[in-house]
Formats: C-alpha cells, structure tokens, sequence
DNA sequence: GTCTATAGTCGGATAGAC
DNA sequence: GTCTATCCGACTATAGAC
C-alpha cells in the first residue's frame, strides 16, 4: 500500500515525491474524465508537467499510477468525514445512544457525502465507473472508507429506532438515504438542466442539504411512529 | 433522428436491419463497460457478428453509432415507464387530482425506476457517464425521457402538496427521492457487498422497491403534516 | 450491399544516454 | 533519478474487390 501524500504546502517535499504528487493529481482528473482504459498517460504526463517515462518509474505503469489515485480518494474522503466519522462511532460505543444524537450524527453525515464542489468531479466520476464496473482498484475505495461509511450510517438508523429493526433493514435504508445526497452528483446534469442552475455552487448546495437532511428525518420519525403504533 | 427498432422476434427484419438491430444491442453492452472513447468497433463489430466496416456503412462511424445507442436507450426507458407516464400526466389534466392518487402514481413510478436487471447494468453505465461528463449524446437521453420524467414527478409532489410548494422546491425533492431508487443501479456494488447479495434478484428488489417507496410516503405525508401545522 | 486489406494514427512500455 | 527516442501493438476509417 504505497500511500501518496496529500498536497501539504508547507513542507518541503522531495522532488520524487513532487514528482509523484504532480502525477496523481493530474491522473484524478484524466481518469475521473475518460476512465481507465480511455485515458492516455501521455495526457497524464502533460498535465502534471513530467515525463511520461515517470509514470513506469513512481508507479509501475498506469494500473499502478490506477491504483494510487484509488488510494488518493480514499485519503481526501477520509479528510472530509474521517474525524466526525470517529465521532460518531465513539458515540455508538455508549450504553444507550439518545436518538436526537442519532438523527444529528446522521444529517451531518449525508450533508458531508453531497459534497457537489466543481473539485468532486473527477473523484465522482472514478466511483461511479468502480460501482457500475469494479475493477481491483473498488477493493481500495470499499475497504478504505465505504464500507465504513455505509456501516456507521446503518448502525445510527438502527440505534435511533431502537434496535428494532432487523441490521440488513437498516443497510438498504441507509444506502437509499444516501442516494439522496449522490444523487446530486451522480446525475448532475439532469438536475442542472431541470434546476436551470448554471453550476452546484454554495447556494444550491444548500438548498440540496436542506432537503436531504429534512427527507432523513421525516423518515425516520414516521418509521419511529410507525413502529410504536404497532406495539 | 434514425431510430433503431426494438427487438422484435416475430416480425420479418430485412438483413440490413437485422445487422443495424445487432450493432446496435453489442454496442450498448461494450459502451456500457469501456465508455466511449474506449470501445473499439472491432469488439463491437465482433460480438454483432457483423464486419467492422459494417459500422461505418450503416452509422457513419463509431460516434454515429454511439448516438444511435443513446436514442435505443430512449425506446428501452419509455417501454418500460412511457405508458404509466402517459397515465399520469392525463390524470393531472384533472382539475383537482386526488393526493392519494398522486402518491400512488408517485410511488409506482419510482418502482418503476429502480430497474436493477442484469440487462440494465449496461444501460445504467452508459447513462451515468453521460450524467457526469455528458456529450451530445445526453441531450438525446434528456430530451427522450429524462426531462419528462423529472418534469412528471415534480408534478405529482407539487399536486400531492396542493400546489402550495414551490415548483424549483419540488423538482430538488423528486430528484432526490428518485436518487434512493437508483442508487441501488449506481452504486450497486456497495449495497452487493454490504448486504452480502450475491446479485440484485427478484427478491432484493422487492426489498428495495419496498424501502423506496416506503420512505417517499413517509416524506410526502410529513410534509403535508408540517405544512397544515404551519397555516 | 458486403467484406478484405491496408493506410495512417496513437497508445503503453522500455532501452539506454546523461 | 530523469529524460529522449523508439518499438510494437491496436485503433478507426477507407479504398476497392466482389
């Protein structure tokens, strides 16, 4: 698991590992662009401003350079969720999680996975190629920090209604939540068109934050009172 | 706008439409899996059984076909929800429609949607890319179906709500909650895992048609709830 | 209408100079 | 470690035989 550092200003990085950081970058957005097989790391090389014999170099070749921007992804997600990821799941540790918390760890979460900034694409466009056709680079991107994810978005729904209701109930629910929140970048055109947006800026990301996290938490009250009706 | 006919074993297809039909079907499972900078004719031309020269003659070239691609997609989709559309844009003509019908119609159509066949998967890649770097192929996929179908469910929520939600609020809520049904199609391999599903059968789609349509319900009453509480 | 042969282009990888 | 030059394979499109 050769990790590619995180773009960090300050320090002072050799030049293979400037080197190496160039690369992935550019890759993200070439391969978020075309793909794996349609992108060209002549395309790679120019973009990052190295030689395109660098790539065999640092990587291996391009599956190699493939995979380090799978675990790029995996670092910048992390970045983004990791910390209230640890939060929350510190606070499933406790004896009894009140379920007001529950709900608000659960909003926070799917407001942090809409994340529709104009720097997401290329990222988007790498997951949902893994999704719809995995290759060995979808192990790094589940293993890393989806699976976590999906669990810990399982595990809020399950202990906000209780336990009540059956893990594998949860993990559908969870994942249909979170389509709400992806929806917004999985199938970005349509809405741009049907919204008349021009971009997702700030003020549209609000509006789709608002709705998302209000859907969340309409269904899961109606789920509560549904359940306490028929017991 | 030459449209490619369907499928259609009884009827008596002239060779040359045989070959069209036949490119045509290869050609949505091998841009589906590579895009369409990375499908190659000779694939494509392969798995038809035709020569390759066959796709210049009869499309144009890769492109031509790529497009004629995007237009069978358009007859696939609206096979497949075009009557219930027709339905129930008919209904809302109604002067004052029935929110317990609009739900209905609401519900079934999202039903509709999640479509998580095998046969969908290479549709479901084609149409993902065109989501997130759409050519002029997406305006065929827009403009066939898409807009409508957007259109019609913003339609059913604001007529469900009493027409007292905004229009742009309602388009934000239907792509949303068509977002839950088609997750299960965009980031299908996560919820395969998770779930420890083999595949997306009969039997999990029940589970996730159920779950879809579900959490709409809940949220469409919830809002009607909070707004009567609100005047 | 259908197919073969080929022209012209571009891709990834690598040998070997510095 | 870094880069240039080059090899070899694979691609699209087309000319022209049948």
């Amino acid at each position: 698991m050769s990790s590619v550092p995180i773009a960090n200003p300050g320090e002072d990085l050799g030049r293979g590992a400037q080197a190496r950081l160039a690369l992935v970058n550019a890759a993200v957005e070439v391969f978020g662009e075309s793909g794996l097989e349609a992108a060209t790391t002549r395309e790679i090389a120019q973009r990052a401003r190295q030689n395109i014999a660098a790539i065999a170099y640092y990587f291996g070749g391009k599956e190699g350079l493939y995979r380090a921007v799978a675990e790029h992804i995996v670092q910048v997600i992390l970045a983004r969720i990791g910390p209230l990821m640890d939060e929350a799941e510190g606070f499933l540790e406790e004896t009894k999680p009140a379920p007001t918390q529950c709900l608000a760890y659960l909003k926070k979460l799917l407001e942090l996975s809409i994340a529709t900034n104009q720097s997401m694409v290329p990222l988007t466009g790498i997951i949902v190629r893994e999704q719809t056709h995995p290759t060995r680079a979808f192990s790094i991107l589940y293993q890393g920090c989806l699976e976590r994810l999906q669990r810990l978005g399982a595990s809020l729904i399950r202990a906000y209604l209780g336990n009540g209701a059956a893990e594998h109930e949860c993990i559908v629910r969870f994942h249909a939540m979170l389509g709400e929140a992806l929806a917004f970048r999985f199938a970005r055109e349509t809405i741009l068109r049907r919204a008349g947006w021009s971009e997702v800026g700030d003020k549209e990301e609000t509006i789709i934050r608002s709705v998302v996290t209000e859907h969340a938490e309409l269904v899961l009250r109606g789920l509560k009172r549904n359940s306490r009706r028929n017991s």
